[in-house]
RNA sequence: GGAGAGAUGGCUGAGUGGUUAAAAGCAGCAGACUGUAAAUCUGCCGGUCAAUGACCUACGGAGGUUCGAACCCUCCUCUCUCCA
């Protein structure tokens, strides 16, 4: 890496939905001169801002913020279009002799960014209709499995045969490349170079952050989620992508009468919990994360901008 | 007061004599994750142990029938619905 990367290193801000990232990353940007980059899968979206927990027109005045509201729901996205983005935007930063400061939770796209994705195919929808076509048959799923065990052994072993999304890509690896997904995932097989960055980890205990975001749920519906998402779907078929997200998909599914408030607010509530594990679990497997433990509230700046300050001249 | 229905593992809820430590879902725990990722998927889930097996505890409580009961019988307790 070169030297200009490593004074600048970017801070990435990681922990499970609802333990304070966005704070405690405006308050780093404001006291090192940084600007803040979103990572989150969600808050990509224009208009998706309650349900998101996007941050504040006031926080986005105090500081620069990028890669929020770049996209319409519609429209076609995914973790190497946000690489792409993203790289160009930290680029951009240090540049300007700023620090990156990354903030979300959508770990994948993270990764994505640092380590870069293999230069694989890209999504063909013309492939992937004549995928679920067949996915969709009785037993279509299996049909698939089979279909991978025979042309990529490998794979067909490494996924399970209901996981449908990954069973889908490779087949579509295989049919628009004629090589299998396998070869391509070989490490060394090129991609981008690797991005440094100085990781801070937020955790909480658990019982305390599942009340925290159970209050958050609420907090989102009183504060007219139900409101936002009626506006959305005047915009965008129910379809798009961002209406299956936590709190979108359940006003969606009020508006259309298929369960009331108080089921979809326990319905969010019960994913977001789900999606906080998996994010811990995702976190725990991520090598060289610096912890902050904030279970009794105490204020995890002092902490951050100790790490932070480390890891500006040395590595 | 009378007539029914029911009490099952943290919750919902199958099971109505052996193959049942007891389906399924939820919750919980652990994990995976290479272009849909707030997605998708996997494993564990009564307890103990020298633990591919053994033992203990368990289907409201107490008895009973039976080689054998969550399942049948009796009584008790509680809950619900209906008639008064």
């Amino acid at each position: 890496m070169t030297p200009a990367q490593v004074t600048n290193a970017a801070i990435v801000i990681a922990g499970p939905t609802g333990v304070g990232k966005s704070d405690l990353a405006l308050r780093l940007a404001e006291s090192l001169g940084g600007e803040i980059v979103n990572y989150d899968s969600v808050q990509i979206y224009r208009g998706f801002d309650i349900g998101s927990a996007k941050p504040s027109a006031e926080a986005r005045g105090r500081v620069p913020h990028h890669l929020f509201d770049i996209v319409d729901a519609n429209a076609e996205f995914n973790a190497s279009a946000y690489a792409t983005l993203a790289r160009t935007t930290c680029e951009e930063i240090a540049a300007r002799g700023r620090r990156a400061i990354l903030v979300g939770g959508t770990f994948f796209y993270l990764r994505a960014l640092l380590h870069g994705l293999p230069p694989m195919p890209a999504r063909d929808a013309v492939v992937r209709e004549r995928l679920r076509r067949i996915a969709v048959r009785p037993r279509g799923a299996e049909r698939l499995h089979r279909w991978l065990s025979k042309v990529d052994p490998q794979s067909g072993k490494r996924i399970a045969s209901a996981d449908r999304h990954r069973v889908e890509r490779a087949l579509e690896v295989w049919l628009t490349s004629g090589r299998p997904i396998s070869e391509w995932e070989r490490p060394g097989s090129g991609g981008t170079e690797e991005m440094a960055a100085t990781k801070i980890g937020l955790q909480m205990e658990r019982s305390r952050l599942v009340e925290r975001l159970d209050e958050r749920v609420t907090a989102m519906y009183a504060a007219g989620l139900i409101d936002e998402t009626r506006s959305l779907l005047t915009q965008f078929p129910r379809t798009a992508r961002p209406f299956g997200a936590i709190g979108y998909a359940e006003a969606a599914a009020v508006m259309s009468g298929e369960i009331d408030v108080d089921a979809a607010i326990a319905e969010t509530r019960r994913r977001t919990r789900a999606y906080a594990k998996r994010q811990m679990t995702w976190l725990r497997s991520e090598r060289n994360v610096q912890w902050i433990d904030v279970t009794s509230c105490d204020d995890p700046f002092p902490a951050a901008m100790r790490l932070a300050e480390m890891s500006e001249g040395s590595d």
